[in-house]
DNA sequence: ATCATTTGGTTTATACTATAAACCGATTTA
DNA sequence: TAAATCGGTTTATAGTATAAACCAAATGAT
């Protein structure tokens, strides 16, 4: 049986990269909102798929407040849809 | 956002209710085989699964040989159902 | 007959993870 | 000026997955 990417097997960082995926960047409070998450739980999951070369992440300021951007990564997409593919096997179904 | 059950939210105990969804009983030997785990991995998931309702374990013997044979509960086949609705949000494939 | 190996598991120790609480510096509000 | 809020990060802790170590019974080898 493949193995399903543990990177990606967390509920959080499951959940923000299926936001990226179908969003042309987010920032950190858009997906602290949509993925109803604490800041300290999500800031630690951005960081470790930020590690692992899935997202890019850039700060920034809006005026003079600071602003994190991520955009999803090509290794992030192509990391996501084999996921997807091994889970398939696991669900027997989709 | 959905929760993801997390008793179902494992690797492991994943694979073992995929296999018990599509098979009318299996025995430890033939679950130990089928998702590729050690003995003592299974013995432990199927345990938890077992406290959750979601499997039955009888425990016999073949011939002088004991033999553990699991089945998918009601409940089980319930949970792992509401699983994959749950997921889908997150793959985002309806 | 006895020693070693295999079989079918269970218990236990460990390393890893997810998570929220506590924190921080800057900014806005009272 | 003080207090509350915003946008995060760091850190402490509980929970989890996993394999190693173990066990009792059965089988195989000498």
């Amino acid at each position: 049986m493949k193995e399903l990417n543990p990177l990606l097997h967390s509920q959080l960082r499951l959940a923000v990269m299926s936001v990226l995926m179908n969003v042309e960047e987010a920032d950190f409070v858009y997906l602290r909102e949509k993925t109803e998450s604490t800041a300290g739980n999500l800031s630690v999951q951005l960081d470790k798929l930020h590690a692992a070369g899935y997202i890019s992440i850039e700060k920034g300021f809006v005026g003079k407040k600071t602003r994190t951007v991520c955009q999803i990564t090509a290794k992030g997409r192509d990391a996501f849809e084999e996921y997807v593919d091994a889970l398939k096997q696991y669900l027997n179904i989709l």
